[in-house]
DNA sequence: TTCGGCGATGTAAAGGATTACATTCACGCC
DNA sequence: GGCGTGAATGTAATCCTTTACATCGCCGAA
């Protein structure tokens, strides 16, 4: 039941659990013979360190712990896949936790921070949990916590993501220099300040061209069913495009216009924001915001993995390109 | 910067170690003055009990292992929320792992469970990493560690799924149904029991028909992209009918149909397999097979957790019904 | 009054690894 | 020959909790 001890294999190789761990752990500090000898004990007896010793040892866990709002939306996936890769060639584990946009279960996995379960935070949503501050407040800018994806610069928390305003505006001069000038925007919950930039930037657009007052505004959740919701409204008032702020919504906008009986691109365009895996296999392939997902997962353990290594980070804020893909959900205006 | 112990705590409180540990962990040994006041010291100090410690004393980490092959697939999101759901019930968290269809990375993360990191492991695909098999035949039934969503019995691990050559049978019996005879399949890799169990049901329910010979199957790799190039295919032999062994394969396929000239469900069915989140927001909207997704997690963790208290489960093979899901993506097939 | 029993609490021994410090030994140089 | 140096290894304290066992009162029964 017991499984072997450093201890065992101390034994079984003659020398003392010391050399044991540094052979492990610093093996250049070994002797060639030994080493090997120690090594070859280890095989043999299938020991594997006991972490928990370990880490009560070290005060070090090896892990990050990664939140994400919601795990079924793919975006996050990929950020994630990044922040492994990261990871991984730092020398920590991942913990990716879903806290589908629930304060107590993002509370919950607060804890393991403040238990030291893992060694760092790096969370995707937009909000930092009250059991945090004291640990904030007490390591300052030492606190290992990043913030991906979103950006709350009250939160005074370093983070990683694009400029989320700039990148909606792109997305509404590219529907107005299609001649679109009845644009409806469905954006996410209102809360969410990755919402309100997209929605800044997409109004800045529309005043730059003077039809700001033509801008539709509604607000979804990021569902497709929201979203099928929203469009229908909008498109019952006129609009010939709609400028989601996901790519599930975007579906669900597509639908909407589908039932509606307007066929996409033609009669009605449509943005969509993140450009998942399969936005070119939407029908039609979809026009979308994409952002380096892959990339905001590594930098953004990079940036942790600083803090924790206590070197300052040059950038406690960094910010990455958006780049627009064109596909065929967005055309001409229809005339008239 | 060392955050406080159970020592300091004991000592403001005016009890021992061990009284504060038993107001934490099993509060009706303690007399009701003692632990509110032992309480208020905890709060008041911010005591959080060190998990390293508590894990190397107890052997359990209260963690549990759930390793997917491709995280970014929403399938295995929903799966994930019911087991985590499962596992709070049983006073365990979730870390999740995602593997991408890799050994390599299978591996490490297995040997998470045998340096004791985390209490079990439930794994979603169909490989169980090597380095688990001395653990396997060491505990046999009661190695912590179960098969989800697929299922291998020469694994000799208990396993929850549904049953999926009955439910890939469904879905051609819905075909033939509708007329189709010329039918097409895109499996998964032939490697995944899952796929060759739904070629197999596949297969059955086109004998029953006398069309089995009319059957075109091709391998696909659960990506929109390799059925998009699949489906394509298919079409120029002239198929009526592609039923995908997932969602994001069928997005290709329509995808491809679509890029054919073919309008479906009018001149080409296609089906689905997972019925996703978004499944009704496809266009059309996708005719799929659905699994209990949260209830495969959920189930999958009771069993686990049965494993870990030692009482043996009454199934080692849990077995959920499915359901095939009618939408627009089918219908009857085109005359002549 | 005495004592068994019980509830509440304390004492101290694990649990397994890391690592500061101590020791040993071989080597080379004066 | 003596001694300093540095590499290799050993000794033992330490990390923080949990928990078996010991202790201490106190109450009720004899």
């Amino acid at each position: 039941m017991m499984s072997t001890t450093i201890i065992e294999v101390a034994a079984e190789a003659g020398v003392s659990t010391a050399t044991v761990s540094r052979v492990l752990s610093q093996p250049e500090r070994v002797a060639e013979t030994t080493r090997r000898r120690v090594l070859e004990v280890v095989d043999a007896l299938g020991y594997r360190p006991n972490v928990a010793a370990r880490s009560l040892r070290t005060l070090r866990a090896a892990k990050i712990l990664l939140t994400v709002p919601d795990i079924s939306n793919p975006f996050f996936a990929s950020v994630i896949r990044g922040a492994e890769e990261a990871a991984r060639d730092a020398g920590y584990a991942v913990v990716v936790g879903d806290t589908r946009h629930d304060p107590e279960v993002e509370d919950q996995y607060a804890e393991m921070l403040s238990r030291r379960e893992v060694d760092g935070l790096i969370f995707l949503g937009h909000r930092l949990p009250d059991s945090l501050t004291p640990l904030l407040e007490r390591k300052g800018n030492a606190a290992p916590i990043v913030n991906g994806c979103e950006y709350s610069p009250e939160l005074g928390v370093p983070s990683v993501h694009i400029d989320n305003a700039a990148a909606s505006s792109d997305a509404v001069e590219h529907l107005i220099a299609l001649n679109h000038r009845d644009i409806g925007i469905i954006t996410g919950p209102p809360i969410s300040p990755i919402s309100r930039d997209r929605l800044a930037g997409a109004m800045r657009a529309a005043e730059r061209h003077g039809v700001a007052d033509r801008l539709q505004v509604r607000v979804g959740d990021y569902s497709a069913c929201s979203a099928f919701v929203q469009a229908s409204a909008l498109i019952e008032r006129g609009v010939t495009a709609i400028f989601c702020f996901n790519d599930e919504m975007a579906l669900g906008a597509i639908s909407a216009a589908s039932q509606a009986g307007l066929s996409c691109p033609d009669q009605i365009s449509i943005v969509g924001f993140d450009d998942l895996p399969f936005a070119p296999y939407f029908q039609p392939a979809l026009t979308s915001v994409a952002q380096p997902k892959g990339l905001i997962g590594r930098r953004a353990v990079e940036l942790l993995v600083g803090i924790l290594r206590g070197v300052d980070p040059p950038d406690r804020q960094v910010t990455l390109e958006h780049k627009l893909v064109v596909r065929n959900s967005t055309g001409p205006a229809p005339l008239g």
